[in-house]
DNA sequence: AAAGGGCATAATGTCGACATTATTTGTTTT
DNA sequence: AAAACAAATAATGTCGACATTATGCCCTTT
């Protein structure tokens, strides 16, 4: 019986699987810009596979919207628009707002010693942000899917995480430098601190409100938030 | 410039995309069970293609979550569970009332039209229920898909076509018999009419009870229908 | 000199073949 | 006779190669 390597436990995935990861990954920071040509032979010689499990990726990253794919011109990384960010935070933000209801009324009292337990080890890292960002956006995401997994719902939670990471990509491609602003952090934190209160509280209105606009002021950065009750 | 083959527009694609959309409706129909396996060898002969547009076809329906891959074994159908049924029609109801509130706040002139000529050509075929039941389901979706479209996000909308593709096909495996009862199709047209009425009135809270009740109904086979406000 | 057409280059999309791995069948041993 | 091991069969996963199609360059023509 092995022991091990079940932390990344994809050592023996196929290549298609880890090469869409690391693809997704490469879309996500910036490292293949927007719009950009994904060329057969640069993707070969980065990921060192063929080509077949490089389609194979890349045709998972279509159904993700990560990438485009023209007539018989290949594939291009998804282009960003401003219209496009809107609407991914705007939605991401009702989705959340359902995953969070849903978990106010179907929570139990694990849902929320794992909420405290993920925002303690969130709080015990806030020294830590600048060394170690990266970390930090980990138990950041930690947290509030420890929220949002009180609603049970294996579905709402696979789209809350494919809005996730559209969203993430815009965060890192235009947002990413309000992060070290101390002001913004310190709001973030008591965002946080409020969101918690509300969710022991049990208080669906408020909860929303909260979390909307804990989501939404990345993206203030030109207004048109409308209707979220 | 050609002008016709507009229609299917997709002469042109890849074998990877045609196949996709065949192998997917193979899928929803239930001609593959839940739970089958693929055999490469099958799937080549009844689609007349090689290996390559076959596993990026089946790639794309892992991400939609219509097959499942086991390590070294190849593709599946993926099972279905009267947990996961419950968890799909949940998942789409919450999401069509959300699709349907934003649809009330932002719809225009325009989007009521549109409701009305596809309640229209949808209550036109009624008689031919029976003689055309997919044509009759395809104007069935086109109306609801004309109430959706008002929201205006690509994202909800999106989110909602993959979930009444995930619902269709428990629909056909397990639900499809009750369609040819007059008495649920008269209640089916009634519920029609009365979302049409609160959609006209701007009443939210009412569309979304309506519409709750009547993409519910057909799995009310057993209850479990809990928090939808 | 600019525009259009034709040729060369390059990239994609697909298939067949090979190596690896799982499954089944048959044999042997207790 | 049942269980376990081994060989044979079959299926998957990957790669390289070929045909098709797009792109860029150069030459010709007005």
């Amino acid at each position: 019986m092995p022991a091990t390597d079940e932390i990344t436990s994809d050592s023996k995935d196929n290549f298609a699987s880890k090469v869409m990861i690391q693809l997704k990954q490469d879309i996500l920071i910036g490292f293949f810009k927007p719009g950009e040509k994904l060329l057969m032979s640069r993707l070969k010689e980065r990921y060192q596979v063929g080509i077949s499990p490089l389609r194979e990726a890349l045709s998972q990253l279509l159904v993700e919207q990560l990438v485009v794919v023209e007539n018989q011109r290949g594939f291009k990384v998804h282009p960003i628009s401003l219209q496009e960010m809107h609407d991914i935070y705007q939605s991401r933000a009702l989705i959340e707002q359902l995953c969070i209801s849903l978990a106010i009324e179907r929570g139990d009292d694990e849902w929320e010693a794992g909420i405290l337990a993920s925002a303690h080890k969130m709080q015990k890292f806030s020294d830590c942000i600048e060394s170690h960002p990266h970390e930090w956006e980990k138990r950041h995401q930690d947290f509030h899917t420890a929220i949002a997994s009180g609603c049970q719902s294996p579905t709402l939670l696979q789209v809350r995480r494919s809005l996730y990471e559209k969203a993430s990509r815009y965060r890192n491609l235009w947002l990413n430098k309000n992060m070290p602003d101390p002001k913004v952090f310190a709001t973030n934190q008591r965002q946080h601190q409020d969101l918690i209160t509300a969710l022991l509280q049990r208080d669906i209105p408020l909860a929303k409100q909260l979390i909307a606009e804990h989501l939404l002021s990345p993206s203030l950065l030109l207004g048109k938030n409308d209707s979220l009750q």
